[in-house]
DNA sequence: GCAAAAGTGTTCGGGCTACACCCATGG
DNA sequence: CCATGGGTGTAGCCCGAACACTTTTGC
């Protein structure tokens, strides 16, 4: 079979100071290549699909530090193209000033993802480029088998982007949700010092809902270790910087 | 490429009574073929992967009524056979009453697991068949990498067994695991129609811990509906038996 | 009667939520 | 001085763990 490897990338970044007095706001980031897809690379049999992937990623960021886990494999003759029958999608989240190369051919794009109200279960999603806004809606319908629950997520009207592109974005969201809350992911968005501040943002957006900072300080307490190191941003007091407690490494599934 | 598909079934089964007076006790089971390895099936590029999966097993257990979903998809030269190189693996929960074929080629072990005392993450693990015993040991490793952590499953020894087939094994436990705290799968186990010390022992030999009962009736009391009937199982008070509420469908990840 | 499971109720503690409050900073 | 975020402490609430206790059955 032609098997293919593509991958979603995450990142995010800090939007304009809107207010000199006012904290930097993070925006959730997906990348797309010019036709408004997911980067997709060659899969041959000599190596390790993983391994793969992560030189590909490699010469595209200009750097090795990423995070990477594999999504899911789409097998559906509704979604082949012509040299892509098997694709295997991977999950990446990237720090943007990690990245040294100069000539991205990427496009990063803010996501925001609303949902409707009504009776069923869709989504809007924006995604907001420096040049370009995509917009689409998927609906996610329960199917309820004899003992399996399958969720069917089905793009809505004839936007500019693939259907299996929004579903691989929409299964994407879903995982970095769940990997938020029971990995320590989300320091793979920020540089190895950060402000809590900073963690929580991210936290927010991809849990897309305000937090309690001094409830969300106590939570993460036990995961990140103080630096001496002080950051002064604007016109309030100081925050120390911190760094993710090695110590707190598990086995996570 | 060469492209197959295997599955890891999981099932219970009841016991032999060893005293009159008790319940029967359930086990963990998983399905192995004469060559002590998972179903592998072919996969073309006419169909769904899942759905070819999905028929295949309709052939093995003459019932569709099985739990299915995606493990994960391996792409490891070290891993590769003759006429496999990629393969997509497949997590199926069957309960054995419902399985309607007579002559299955399939053999179910009982699966215990017991974690080695010592520096290194080491388990053993037994397969315990109708006529065949085997036993073998896993170690993991945790690789701390710039940003992600890397969970290395190595075989120990040189058991009758593959390694790709225990790592699969593996994995599919982690998700059990995860699955049952988080999504409806333990019905996936029983019979529509079920007793709570049923369902007890089935999240007790998955999650492998014992559970005060009480507690468990309580935590899983909105999930459940009691039904009219009564079971007379031995020498203590009759249950009722209770099924699945389908209230309590939710969009699980 | 007794062992064992079915089923109910109570208590206790940890973790999460909400919120009050003080500190430090630059505009 | 004050808006804003940094940082600490506390009170209330919910959920899970532990356990006591009653009920029902067949041996």
């Amino acid at each position: 079979m032609k098997v293919k490897s593509n991958v979603i990338i995450f990142s995010t970044d800090n939007k304009e100071r809107t207010d000199v007095r006012r904290l930097k706001e993070k925006k959730l980031q997906i990348a797309l290549d010019n036709q408004n897809s997911l980067p997709i690379f060659e899969v041959n049999n000599k190596e390790d699909v993983k391994t793969m992937v992560c030189n590909h990623l490699k010469e595209i960021f200009g750097t090795t530090k990423f995070y990477i886990e594999q999504l899911y494999t789409w097998g559906d003759p509704q979604y082949y193209s012509e040299d892509a029958e098997l694709i295997v999608s991977y999950l990446v989240i990237v720090n943007r000033q990690q990245i040294e190369n100069s000539n991205l051919s990427l496009n990063f794009y803010d996501i925001t993802i609303e949902n409707l109200e009504g009776e069923r279960r869709v989504q809007r999603i924006t995604l907001e480029g420096e040049n370009k806004t995509i917009e689409y809606e998927i609906e996610t319908l329960m199917k309820k088998e004899k003992n399996s629950i399958e969720y069917i997520n089905k793009l809505v009207g004839n936007p500019e982007i693939s259907e299996l592109t929004t579903i691989i974005i929409h299964t994407g969201i879903k995982r970095l949700r769940n990997r938020i809350e029971n990995t320590n992911i989300a320091f793979s968005f920020l540089l190895e010092e950060f402000t809590i501040s900073e963690l929580q943002q991210v936290y927010e957006i991809i849990l897309d809902k305000k937090l309690v900072a001094a409830n969300f300080r106590k939570k993460i307490d036990p995961m990140i270790k103080k630096t001496e190191k002080v950051v002064k941003e604007s016109a309030f007091r100081p925050s120390n910087k911190y760094a993710f407690n090695e110590d707190f490494l598990q086995y996570w599934v």
